[in-house]
DNA sequence: GCCAACGTTGGC
DNA sequence: GCCAACGTTGGC
């Protein structure tokens, strides 16, 4: 049976992610010209990150939707996760950057989930979720942190969703 | 299994 | 473009 997706509802088994996009590789707005708003998140080659779509991520579970390495850094939209793990394809392809030698499709190395748009929102900039003493301890915003998936505490997730969205 | 060298990330 | 931080690689 599949759980509701509404963002504003936290249920107990559901978990909260934020996911980095550069935009010049896919921006908020182009997610929402893909079919069906989603997205196969493809391209991670981090083991990390990587386990972390494997083995905990669920569909329905709460995206934020995160533009980085660009001029304005911040969550620019809220997603879901509409698929569970399966192979990242890019692993095997030749021709792509992405294309890992040692992967192979009896035994992948890469794993992905797609990701659905929810709604995009007024861009939450790194400035003002620096501002906030509730996200001090969020995952992206602590030095040196590279991780391109991270877990965010449902309390996170509530003070985000529901306090800096602007609806 | 150590660790130096190297590559990548991503805010600034 | 800089560079701090961190992950990966590979010789030993």
């Amino acid at each position: 049976m599949r759980r509701k997706p509404h963002f504003l509802f936290s249920e107990i088994d559901m978990r909260y992610w934020l996911m980095k996009s550069e935009p010049s590789d896919c921006s908020i707005d182009d997610l929402a010209k893909l079919p069906n708003q989603t997205v196969a998140w493809y391209g991670v080659r981090n083991y990390q990150a990587r386990n972390f779509m494997r083995d905990q991520m669920q569909v329905g579970d709460g995206v934020l939707f995160y533009h980085s390495n660009c001029k304005e850094p911040g969550i620019a939209g809220i997603a879901e996760v509409s698929s569970t793990a399966y192979p990242d394809t890019t692993q095997f392809d030749k021709k792509s950057k992405y294309f890992d030698p040692k992967a192979t499709p009896e035994q992948p190395r890469w794993m992905n989930v797609d990701v659905k748009l929810v709604r995009k929102i007024a861009l939450i900039s790194i400035e003002e979720l620096k501002r906030h003493p509730e996200l001090e301890n969020m995952r992206t915003l602590q030095r040196g942190n590279r991780l391109s998936i991270t877990p965010l505490d449902p309390a996170e997730w509530r003070f985000i969703t529901t306090r800096l969205v602007h609806h």
